[in-house]
DNA sequence: CGTCCTCGAGGTCA
DNA sequence: CTCGAGGACG
């Protein structure tokens, strides 16, 4: 085998890696991995180094910071053009109105105005200027009017041509733009500083910032970032005068042809309906587009027009940011709760300024436990970042800097020593604290509100305001109490007419032989779910025979192992527990026992041996009527992708588990192939 | 020992 | 729906 010569196949290496850098911008998807990627550039860096002489100014080795060393702060200078922000709207009738203060200052009456609009790219704003086609120096935006030294950490950006290309390049030139970091970049970095065990940041955005704001520039990193280009700020001839250029169209088309990034999504509309409408339409493209957007700007496509309309104190006249609704918002730690749940655990939960994220209102979000916040150290009084995960339950992600600067903060925050419910004093397990006390009325309560759960013995009329009462009330002292609910006594409660009161004693009363999984699950054996409890009730049938088996028995049992073998002994050892079951056999508590040959109806199912992931909603059938299709066929339902899935059903908005089946190459069925099988099979 | 999987916990709103 | 912790298993 011929081994191409040095020259050659840094030539070949250097094109290769340009066709790459612009496949991935054009298409706004890589064409290899980045891992191939990044070995095509460490070949070509270490030939270069081997062959000093065929180094050339325009490698794409080049971008990477050069390593100087680092002086005490990132030196500052004046922006020649001032970098504002754009002004923020949130809604159609803000846009409008914004629409109409254009035309009046235009005079132009109902004629529509032509917009250049694009994605708001959430990233860092940066200013590259450029004297003679070479690139003498990059700014933040800093206060907009002077801005921080970043040429350094930007020739490390792929994309950020060194050299502008063309021949009639003017002498100056000053293109701004976003620095950004893609989703699927920010997720590889993600897990790769969680490995070494570096800083984390919350999202893309924080960590472009974090990384622009290092002295010493990060060179893998940076090389992972990429630059999007959205305005022509200074264009001179050789004598400073403004180069001729209509629009902005028109001045995005010679940037694009000077070899930065075009956007995909830029595009030209007429009037304000318009950018209403492509408003809705990237906002529903948000998951897909590989970058975060957190909304949309137009601008006014005729330069003239800008100089007309001129610019407020902080923004443009002839610009605006068309926000979506947040996904991840500031607000201010108010103060930190202690939740102490069914199994005693105690959660400190994040007490908050109600704000506004993916259109609810949010007051509450989880701090998981101590150590979690520990960490983060997140303080009452704090601005903090919060997102809602999956859009779902909201957390805290970290503690902002306060802009007002350094105050003083309240003491950290600390574990109660003893039960904020009962007292009773706190014990420690691993990250986790714990009210040891079984009696503990949260522990009543919560207990209560999982046995009648959806999951469990599904008592309707038993949500947790009505538990929270009848404890309160001393209606519920022990989970038996369910059973013996009396119209009377509920009567002589507010909000209990004659009819809920029958509705909730005759659901208790139907629970009492549901069955036996859901009766596992009910008890809140720990360490057993519905997992776990479908096992036990499909290998032993009945109750009786659950509570019986010996520790030999249980863990002979697939999933069963030591740890839940000794919990499962230990509750029905426990006379308190055992107490328990007496009671509930005499109300005439008798799950329905199930029937052994189960499995060999599922073993014989088209389904058999497979398992299956679902994501997303369905619209024909719920969750979990799908499950228990699928188990009807045979098929196991499990909870997360793995390379054991066999596929994935993925209905609407599906979440992570569908991006893990893509990656992990796991068939993707969706709801019409999904219900196609089921028809086929059923 | 690593990988897979289950458990448990946590918002708001209609 | 998602995440971390930790149990089960090969």
């Amino acid at each position: 085998m011929t081994r191409p010569s040095p020259h050659r196949r840094i030539e070949e290496l250097r094109s290769e890696i340009r066709a790459h850098d612009r496949r991935y911008y054009e298409l706004g998807r890589p064409s290899i991995s980045d891992d191939e990627y990044d070995r095509l550039f460490r070949e070509l860096r270490e030939l270069e180094d081997a062959h000093p002489e065929l180094r050339s100014e325009d490698s794409p080795t080049r971008r990477v910071g050069s390593g100087l060393p680092a002086g005490s702060a990132i030196p500052t200078h004046p922006h020649a053009v001032p970098m504002l922000s754009i002004d923020s709207l949130f809604g159609a009738d803000e846009v409008r109105e914004f629409d109409a203060r254009v035309r009046k200052a235009l005079h132009v009456g109902e004629e529509p105005v032509e917009y250049l609009v694009e994605p708001k790219y959430d990233g860092v704003s940066a200013a590259l200027i450029y004297e003679d086609g070479r690139l003498v120096r990059a700014l933040s935006r800093g206060d907009g009017t002077r801005g921080e030294d970043i040429t350094r950490h930007l020739l490390g950006i792929r994309h950020v041509p060194v050299s502008l290309a063309g021949i009639d390049v003017p002498p100056l030139v000053e293109v701004r733009g976003e620095v950004i970091l893609a989703k699927h970049s920010f997720e590889h970095f993600r897990k790769l500083r969680a490995a070494e065990g570096g800083q984390v940041f919350a999202n893309p955005r924080n960590t472009v910032a974090g990384l622009l704001k290092r002295l010493e520039p990060d060179p893998q990193a940076l090389q992972r970032m990429e630059f999007l280009p959205w305005w022509l700020a200074r264009c001179k001839d050789e004598q400073g005068e403004d180069v001729a250029i209509a629009t902005l169209e028109e001045a995005m088309a010679r940037v694009v042809g000077w070899g930065f990034a075009k956007l995909a999504r830029r595009k030209l509309v007429r009037g304000i309906d318009a950018i209403v409408a492509e408003h809705a339409e990237l906002e529903a493209l948000r998951d897909e587009e590989p970058y975060e957007m957190d909304g949309l700007v137009a601008k006014v496509n005729a330069l003239a027009l800008h100089a007309r309309l001129g610019f407020t104190a902080r923004s443009p006249r002839w610009a605006l940011a068309f926000k979506f609704t947040a996904r991840q918002a500031t607000t201010t730690l108010q103060g930190i709760e202690v939740q102490v749940g069914r199994t005693g655990r105690l959660t400190p939960r994040a007490v908050l300024e109600p704000v506004l994220l993916s259109g609810v209102t949010v007051r509450h979000a989880t701090l998981h436990n101590l150590a979690y916040v520990a960490e983060r150290d997140i303080r009452v009084g704090d601005r903090v970042l919060i997102e809602r995960a999956g859009d779902v339950i909201p957390k805290v992600l970290q503690r902002v800097d306060d802009e007002r600067g350094e105050r003083e903060r309240a003491a950290a925050f600390a574990m109660p020593s003893q039960c904020p419910v009962c007292s009773a004093a706190v014990e420690v397990h691993g990250e986790h604290h714990y009210c040891p006390n079984p009696d503990c009325p949260a522990q009543l309560r919560w207990g209560v509100v999982h046995l009648a759960s959806r999951s469990a013995l599904d008592i309707e009329g038993l949500g947790e305001k009505s538990v929270d009462q009848l404890v309160q009330a001393g209606v519920i002292t022990k989970f038996s109490d369910v059973f013996e609910l009396r119209a009377e006594r509920l009567a002589e409660l507010d909000g209990w007419g004659e009819k809920s009161a029958m509705q909730v004693i005759e659901a208790a009363e139907r629970a009492k032989t549901r069955d036996l999984a859901r009766w596992i699950v009910a008890l809140g054996i720990p360490e057993v779910g519905s997992a776990t409890a479908d096992a036990l009730a499909t290998e032993l049938g009945t109750l009786e025979a659950v509570a019986n088996a010996d520790r030999e028995r249980l863990t002979s049992i697939h999933g069963i192992g030591d740890e839940m073998a000794s919990e499962i002994r230990a509750w029905f050892e426990s006379p308190a527990k055992q107490a328990l079951m007496a009671k509930l056999a005499e109300l005439g508590v008798r799950p329905t026992a199930r029937a052994l040959r189960a499995r060999e109806g599922a073993a014989a199912g088209q389904l058999a041996g497979k398992t299956v992931v679902l994501t997303g909603t369905l619209s024909s059938l719920t969750r979990e009527e799908a499950t228990e299709k699928l188990r009807a066929l045979g098929a196991k339902v499990a909870g997360s992708v793995s390379s054991k899935t066999s596929f994935v059903v993925a209905g609407d908005a599906a979440g992570t588990k569908l991006e893990k089946a893509e990656k992990l190459g796991i068939p993707v069925l969706d709801e019409a192939a999904f219900r196609a099988l089921l028809d086929a099979s059923g």
